[in-house]
DNA sequence: CTAATCTCTCCAGTAACTGGAAGGTCAAGA
DNA sequence: TCTTGACCTTCCAGTTACTGGAGAGATTAG
């Protein structure tokens, strides 16, 4: 499998797998005499399992760190669960900031006239 | 006004005030004959405009949009309005997004052991 | 007078890619 | 067989919004 076909099945751009690559998150467990990176249905997996990962909010760093406890024949789920657990708090504390900011931010949009007018209370409120 | 006390009055780091001027934001009003950036009451509440702003998750490139309307002495109450309903919206988008992911791995991590056993169903589901 | 603190500029690095240039490879059609 | 176009390679640079640090000059307190 090439590299246009392993992003297509991992549903990722080819250069963030190359990236990827770069990094040594996953590498292409061979290539072609050309030089082409070639991919099989493993590394597929992983960088499926990245990209998931990714839209989890999970960075690199984390995927590296699951990702070796994913290849862990002896990994925990605890410590899984720990980890995403973490992850999980942090959502949850940037849905609240989000919720106060559109609160805060809604609040100015409807007491804003928006007609032509020059007084408008979003910019005194900035301001 | 030297720029740590300038900095202190807005709330912004020392370094972050000083990549407002460079990057052409906002510029001190003067300087001092050893060339120290010297502010005054207005640039300070641009910077905090620029702050506040921030914190709403408004990008430097429309804080600048802002910026000039702030300034603007024809500036619209209209225009405020509309960049600040657009901001809204990204933001609802941005909620509804975090709230799925939240949902998933909530659900993820519940159903999670969290024992030592190898079985996982947070790293079944990602891989 | 000296030591500490402040300020300056410039350079480099962060995260996680993305875009583009220059060039090699491969498969299909005329 | 040639050529066209799609694909692949590496490397370099840019993105956003800063942050850290080096090296050097300025100012202030004791």
């Amino acid at each position: 499998m090439n590299i246009s076909a392993a992003s297509k099945a991992a549903g990722l751009p080819v250069k963030t797998v190359r990236y990827y690559a770069d990094i040594g998150l996953v590498q292409a467990p061979s290539r072609s005499d050309a030089g082409y990176r070639t991919y099989d249905d493993a590394s597929v997996r992983k960088l499926v399992f990245i990209r998931r990962s990714r839209e989890f909010g999970f960075t690199i760093e984390e995927c590296r760190e699951l990702l070796g406890l994913y290849q862990d024949q002896d990994r925990t789920s605890a410590e899984v669960k720990r980890i995403a657990s973490k992850r999980l708090e942090e959502i949850e504390e940037k849905q609240r900031e989000l919720q106060s900011l559109h609160d805060e931010l809604a609040h100015l949009v409807t007491s804003c006239r928006g007609d032509h007018r020059p007084d408008c209370p979003i910019i005194d409120y900035l301001g």
